[in-house]
DNA sequence: CCTGATATACTCAATTTGAGTATAAGCGAG
DNA sequence: CTCGCTTATACTCAAATTGAGTATATCAGG
């Protein structure tokens, strides 16, 4: 299948981070603007921080991250987790030969605070839900959705070549994106994106297409939703995806959250990041039921109404009972 | 494991599976014997199945991985996950010079309903208690857990150099192993085995030990619980810990068992990877209440009592609801 | 001392959980 | 055939949790 010539072909290992920070509500990504590795055409495009691993350097990935993520954007980061390993052949070999390398790479999520000074060299926080917008329903689902998105996936759907591959489509469109009756599962990040992908309603589709030499129409009215380069839109959905899992049965919220916070401010995180909204005086009961919090006396009076209690992290909470989260409603198994 | 020489330090990409079936209510992994990889005094150790990933082969590591699965052991994977990438330096090169190349593992999570066949060459299901015994807690802790463990624990603890280290220890233990007030977690499955590990008190960290060059007295008597060859007891321990966790959510056990069951049967599989014991009534209604399952009209006669119903999975459910799995007891969020 | 905010407390019905009891339906011994 | 054992399945009931409100508190500003 592939032609090898002298020497084994190469495998070389990226590590990519998603840093997340929550800001005014919205969920923000570090990105650094550089060319798509993925198009030949050389236009630049927004990427994840990205950095080879040295084979001999840190003795662990974690460190080696760590490291060039200070290096790159000066940020110092403090939770980390191994998300996925990317592996396809083909994904951002561009320019090499087929056969001649082969790129893997780790992708880890990361939870920050967006300190001002975090944003040196050329990096930027963006908003996640400019790459992903169909991921933000805290307003209801949006606008384009019904009028754009859904319609897109009928027509994708019926272009199916056959009926069992349509009724295929037709379900995992269903179950996605909640459709013909089915719930809208939030932690269903990646699964949406990869639908799109495949569906070819996302640029990098067209891109990908046409670097390996698949003719095709560019999409006339492009989907709402900013491509990055490489497959690092794919990451940032499997890193979305990830906390929405975890936000519910681990206190990493936290993390993203100064020392003292209000309740409000607490729950507009979380909101922001699992894309719905929530009752204020159900959650409230939760978080402090569940021994998340504790008051401090002070209260933030900038509120605009009655000054809030200033609340902080229990941390004790970890060691106790079996640190729950802030269970969003209708998880429960039923 | 291969020695390079010449030219810049190399990087190799190996990937492992975890390969589990539930039979007679018994967890198990399928294991090869083997060569310890870790082990310079060259016993042999039972291994996870293996392989190098070969950069111009397959399209996905998926492919790769089921490719030589079913070369190994004639098994064809159906569920597989991705677990987790493996890359500390010094993990397993053991006996190339340092720097020379370095080692990542990429482990996979495969659900199999352990044919008879499947145990072609040398192939061995193997029970996942004999590795991780502390984990079985169906008939409430097993006897050296009080016996034998925890007092080990607590002579690590005490152990530490100064007070802080000492409370962290003791935070680490009562988190992990559910001691003084803190609930037991099921999940916490690696956790465990890597405190295990930091302790001393598994046998891969004498011998890691050791090979580093470390001088340590030999462990008087190791603690229950076999040990496998290179890091493959913490490839084990995640999945272990991601099943836990999966179950619950998302409805898999059904890959493990056949396309008919008792509602018995699935109770015991269930019972059988979280480790705990379950209300019977309470878990049929949990099933068919939440859709999960249908009977078909026959009956399994053979269960000594009562003949009971057989069952099938519901597939429908993945397009309706949130397919929730088969929940345990105590999951909410508080 | 209103009005408009937001914060926080409390209520209440519906649902879900945890832990049983009760009954059904097979088998084998006697 | 019936008793006693076993497992299956149905039903009960209190406790806890959830979902959706209402009520009250406390600030800022006119």
């Amino acid at each position: 299948m592939t032609v090898r010539r002298r020497d084994p072909p190469r495998i070389e290992v990226g590590l990519n981070a998603v840093i997340v920070a929550v800001t005014d509500h919205r969920p923000r990504v570090l990105t650094l603007p550089g060319p798509d590795p993925a198009d030949p055409g050389g236009g630049t495009a927004d990427l994840l921080p990205y950095g080879p691993l040295d084979p001999g350097g840190d003795r662990t990935l974690d460190l080696t991250l760590r490291g060039w993520v200070r290096a790159q954007t000066r940020l110092d980061l403090g939770y980390v987790e191994q998300l996925y390993t990317f592996g396809d052949r083909g994904r951002l070999e561009g320019g090499a030969p087929d056969g001649e390398v082969r790129t893997l790479s780790v992708a880890y999520l990361a939870l920050a605070r967006e300190s001002g000074s975090g944003s040196a060299a050329r990096a930027r926080w963006k908003e996640i839900y400019a790459y992903l917008p169909w991921e933000d329903g805290r307003e209801g689902r949006p606008d384009f959705f019904d009028r754009v998105l859904v319609p897109r996936l009928e027509r994708w759907i019926d272009a199916a070549p056959n009926r069992r591959e349509r009724e295929e489509r037709r379900d995992r469109a269903a179950v996605g994106f909640g459709l013909y009756g089915s719930d809208w599962d939030g932690d269903r990040v990646l699964e949406r994106y990869e639908l799109l992908y495949g569906a070819g309603l996302v640029q990098e589709a067209d891109r990908d297409r046409r670097r390996a030499g698949v003719s095709c129409e560019a999409d006339p009215a492009p989907l709402p939703g900013r491509p990055m380069g490489a497959d690092h839109r794919r990451m940032l959905a499997t890193a979305l995806g990830r906390i929405r899992g975890k936000i519910r049965y681990r206190p990493v919220v936290f993390e993203l959250l100064p020392p003292r916070f209000t309740l409000l401010q607490l729950q507009r995180v979380v909101e922001a990041l699992s894309g719905v909204e929530l009752h204020k005086q159900n959650f409230r009961r939760l978080v402090e039921r569940g021994g998340l919090v504790e008051g401090t006396g002070e209260v933030e009076s900038r509120t605009g109404g009655r000054p809030a209690e200033l609340f902080r992290f229990r941390r004790e909470v970890l060691r106790e009972r079996r640190a729950p989260g802030v269970g969003l409603p209708g998880i429960g198994s039923g």
